[in-house]
RNA sequence: UGGGGCAUCGCCAAGCGGUAAGGCACCGGAUUUUGAUUCCGGCAUUCCCAGGUUCGAUCCCUGGUGCCCCAGCCA
């Protein structure tokens, strides 16, 4: 897609990154997305990447991955490549760029030590508990550390003892050296290292002391030669901590942007809360089809162009806003509308006999794959005089607006002829159990003359259909803000996944894992990747159809 | 009565002193063998509030109000 073609509107980083190029700050453009490999990518992260990505597409720069791997207790490899195949099946390309934070680990040492002669940094030896009581609260200002004042020698040689391991993890960090008294917490001595005796996922057990997020971020940014650092408000307090650094450094300096994170109604998007639906078992696992996470989502049946229409469409701010999860549903329709195959479902089958119609004739209806792309084919559907129907589509005594099947009313078989229903069998129960119907056989391709049918109907052929699991899946949490809950877990929607079976048109059998289909009048529903077997496809319900019908009943 | 941010239609979001873009939702109407799709039309005399500057303010100034973030040896 060409930046002409896509409709750009207009945001403030757009702006700044325009500015930044017009007085010559930065002669390129490059951008990078830092996730943390420790869990999976959500549709916030996507929205994240997009804007990071789509920002150097559209100015004609480059964008980077770079793992932020500064903290090997909670990091592992499997996140890694999971992480870098969300990225990839959004369709985004980093090229050569692939980075690791543990790449400049040497560099970084380097630069402590720096630090530490230019009296910038020391070794503090306090507890972690007193380094708290220490720093003051948000209206008091710290306390100096009794370690502050060590010799540039002295802190020469205790950093270097931490490196060597010769330290318990706990017993010492090295701090920058700025001011106990800021009104900017962050700027309270930070810590820059920490000892911990933990193996690292890429640099083994070649380390025991690790930097921090603030000594290695903006850093790590520098070292690439990224302009413009793209994080989300949260780290706004740490920006002047960030461009500490880097003047203290004297090296390259990007400009960090923040921008609000994304909210979705009827989720939860923190990472913590994630896992416990995991470790809980409230879901299947990290892919489970309810879960916000970009492997959740394709197992859903969510196409990524729609991830990618919803991050664009959704803009960027730095306002907190709260998006509604129809609007991703929505983008989801959008797509799919343009590529499903039409195919036909019946999930809750009523019987419909054709007394008119022969009991041993069967007939090879063509219908159309996509009835707005003829270019697509049609494939044959099975008609004969038993067909089963949706037993929402009956009803004994209907309401004025109502336009499907009822006693002596018509309606149109989609893709077949029109009947009428001319007796209603029930069992002991009084419970409707079959339909007895004619069928106008002068109908089929063309329409009656002198009468309207308004209504339409699925159906398939009772000898011929198929049946078949369907996990017909809604939103994970009844509350628009989970978290508002006292515990969020009391907010889940006990009624987020339902399991039943549908009966449907023969070839829908070989349908293929991750194949996506529009059950007519009914929703889009793709062939479960996990839990599907060759000839046995589990079909996970993406999206319903929108219903105006539904919407007017209530 | 610490610091940093944010307030424009139901939800997002442009706008950068010259008289309120756009998208989604919503409401009409048309087409339709999916009550789907598509197509037309409608949808903020008003920009959190109150003052001020200006010929002119959503944009500048002052003072309020509301909401978000920060006291990890997490990122």
């Amino acid at each position: 897609m060409s930046t002409a073609e896509r409709p750009v509107s207009s945001n403030f980083i757009r702006t700044m990154i325009s500015e930044d190029l017009e007085s010559g700050r930065y002669d390129q453009v490059v951008t990078r997305f830092p996730p943390e490999p420790n869990g999976y990518l959500h549709i916030g992260h996507a929205k994240s990447f997009s804007l990071n990505f789509g920002l150097a597409e559209d100015f004609g720069g480059r964008c980077h991955l770079r793992f932020d791997d500064t903290n090997p207790v909670k990091e592992d490899d499997e996140f890694v490549e999971a992480i870098k195949a969300d990225v990839r099946w959004l369709g985004f390309d980093w090229g050569e760029h692939l980075h690791f934070a543990s790449d400049y680990f040497d560099q970084l040492y380097a630069w402590a030590i720096q630090l530490i002669k230019a009296g910038k940094a020391y070794v503090d030896s306090q507890s972690a508990d007193e380094m708290r009581e220490n720093r003051g609260t948000l209206t008091q200002p710290g306390i100096d550390s009794p370690y502050r004042n060590r010799s540039v020698e002295e802190n020469l040689s205790l950093f270097e003892q931490m490196k060597n391991g010769d330290f318990p993890d706990g017993t010492h960090v090295l701090r920058a050296r700025i001011d106990m008294a800021s009104p900017n917490i962050n700027l309270r001595d930070p810590a820059m290292y920490r000892i911990l005796h933990a193996h690292h996922h890429r640099t083994g057990d070649t380390w025991c002391i690790y930097p921090m997020y603030d000594f290695a971020h903006g850093q790590g940014d520098s070292i690439e030669g990224v302009t413009h650092s793209i994080c989300t408000l949260e780290f706004e307090d740490h920006r002047p901590l960030y461009e500490w650094f880097i003047r203290e450094l004297g090296i390259f300096a990007p400009q960090q942007i923040e921008f609000a994170r994304l909210n979705l109604s009827y989720t939860v998007m923190s990472k913590r809360k994630l896992l416990q639906l995991v470790n809980d078992q409230h879901v299947s696992g990290w892919d489970d089809p309810r879960m916000p996470t970009l492997v959740g989502m394709r197992r859903r049946g969510y196409p990524p162009q729609a991830i990618r229409t919803f991050c664009e469409r959704i803009g960027v701010g730095k306002g907190a806003s709260w998006i509604d999860l129809s609007v991703l549903e929505d983008c989801v329709r959008e797509q799919l509308n343009e590529t499903a195959f039409r195919r036909q479902a019946v999930l809750n089958p009523l019987k419909v006999t054709l007394t008119n119609y022969p009991a041993d004739k069967v007939e090879e209806l063509d219908a159309p794959n996509h009835p707005q792309q003829p270019e697509q084919g049609t494939r044959k559907l099975p008609f004969s005089a038993e067909l089963y129907i949706d037993r929402a589509d009956f009803m004994e005594d209907p309401p004025k607006k109502f336009f499907r099947l009822g006693p002596d009313r018509e309606v149109r078989l989609r893709n077949g002829y029109i009947i009428k229903c001319d007796e209603v069998v029930k069992d002991e129960q009084g419970e409707v159990i079959e339909l007895k119907c004619s069928a106008d056989l002068d109908t089929l391709g063309k329409n009656p003359v002198g009468r309207k049918v308004k209504g339409i109907i699925h159906w398939v052929s009772a000898a011929h259909a198929q049946k078949v699991k369907v996990r017909l899946y809604d939103r994970l949490f009844s509350e628009e803000n989970p978290d508002k809950a006292d515990n969020y877990l009391t907010a889940l929607n006990p009624a987020s996944l339902q399991e039943t079976e549908a009966l449907v048109e023969p070839g829908l059998l070989e349908a293929k894992s991750g194949e996506t289909f529009q059950f007519e009048r009914v929703g889009y529903f793709t062939v479960d990747s996990s839990d599907s077997q060759p000839g046995q496809p589990v079909f996970n319900r993406t999206v319903t159809l929108r219903d105006t019908w539904a919407k007017m009943k209530s």
